[in-house]
DNA sequence: GGCGCGTGCGACAATTCTTTTACAAACTCC
DNA sequence: GGAGTTTGTAAAAGAATTGTCGCACGCGCC
């Protein structure tokens, strides 16, 4: 899944510059000019992390780094002091800030922290952090640790994505889950494909855990609605 | 097991600050704004390192440290130096303080170092931390003192790096260990470079563990997240 | 200085996964 | 039963991830 990088930073130039190079790194970047739309806006899109600008009209970095965790939020933020001026990083360290950069730098730079900070924050890795340990029905048995399983004697792997559907599933066995609910959760709120993608992956799912994957017992269509993933 | 550790300094704002982001990184903290209250909580909580601010209230940091280095013990010891205050370093070797950091500084900075410190008193041998003594599986065998190994009859050598990326993946064998907690481990929190140095390195060490390179049976991919070792 | 080694990085190839497309089959409702 | 809709499935296209090669760099050693 894309992570979310919310950029404020008055400066167009230096704006539009980082949010075409996060874009072409595959970050899917909100960028913003004003200090005061910067909170409304974390609160909406909920970014993965934060890039502020110190020196900002109306509400500085500062004050929007204390506001951020005052939410209780410990998404990461990486400041950006502009050139010559004096930075007073221990300010930023009560405040919560996890990272500067000190203008002028250099993209390669900028991109290499913000990776780092990611990667240092991602426990919510792909598949998501919610998982059972173990997922159990009929022949089926998964590891979901490893992203492996087993029907019966048939060992088979899983894709990230295949095992977050199948979870969600699981979790509601028994009830029937709507092709919007699974798309909404899996794939995110703003995703614009067609629903026959994931008709394509029940159909890779039902290989794998399914005797006869063309006769399922376990992973039902509900026609209408959705699927229902039965013990 | 979660490392313990005690933080001696009277700004109420950085103590906090600190505490919670090593918090967040998974250690116990325990905290103290006042110098002669360190040495008691010392003794009592016998922490894995040691954060001393230099000016105190009461007792110096140069103090605390004279006194816990007086107890015999050998515990890291990371002082913080004030905005533009002098640091007498040979003063701080003499007492047995392991490292500084000069304020102002960022977390990232700062966790960086506790990690570091933490990393390198955790010596049993050169490579790095809590090895086993022989790693072993399918026809290969390990021998972590001596980053040498055989598989079969084949015998090779191993780099402390290959021998630390395989040691975790053997700690963590039959999950899949995602790429970023790889990096996160053996590069260190600090490291700013890409993931194709750690493909590299998987292909290395294929090379030496895996009768068929390209067709690995234990160091596995899996795709999307990053590797897994099967015994 | 030249050499070997461990390590890091860019580029491109190979592989795997995801999405779309197209059409057949199943279902619903009248 | 038939029209319209929804779903199953295979195949192809498209993306993303990973494998691998070759070169660069720093370091210790000859």
């Amino acid at each position: 899944m894309k992570k979310h990088i919310l950029i404020v930073e008055d400066d167009a130039h230096i704006r539009l510059g980082l949010c075409e190079a996060l874009r072409a790194e595959g970050y899917e970047v909100t960028d913003s000019s004003s200090g005061t739309e910067a909170l409304p806006l974390f609160k909406q899109r909920k970014p993965d992390l934060v890039v502020l600008d110190i020196m900002l009209p109306g509400k500085s970095g500062y004050d929007i780094c204390r506001e951020i965790r005052a939410t209780k939020s410990r998404v990461p933020i990486l400041m950006l002091s502009a050139k010559g001026q004096e930075v007073d990083k221990v300010v930023g360290l009560e405040l919560g800030a996890d990272d500067y950069v000190t203008k002028p730098f250099s993209l390669r730079e900028f991109l290499a922290r913000v990776q780092a900070l990611l990667r240092r924050s991602d426990f919510t890795a792909e598949p998501a952090g919610d998982l059972p340990e173990e997922i159990k029905f009929g022949k089926v048995r998964i590891e979901t640790k490893a992203l492996r399983g087993v029907r019966g004697k048939e060992k088979f792997e899983l894709t990230p994505r295949e095992l977050n559907v199948l979870a969600l599933l699981f979790r509601e066995r028994g009830n029937a889950v709507s092709r919007d609910k699974i798309l909404n959760e899996i794939w995110g709120i703003e995703y614009y494909g067609t629903t026959r993608t994931l008709d394509q992956l029940i159909v890779k799912l039902r290989q794998k855990i399914e005797d006869e994957p063309g006769e399922p017992v376990h992973l039902l269509t509900v026609h209408g609605l959705g699927y229902r993933l039965d013990a």
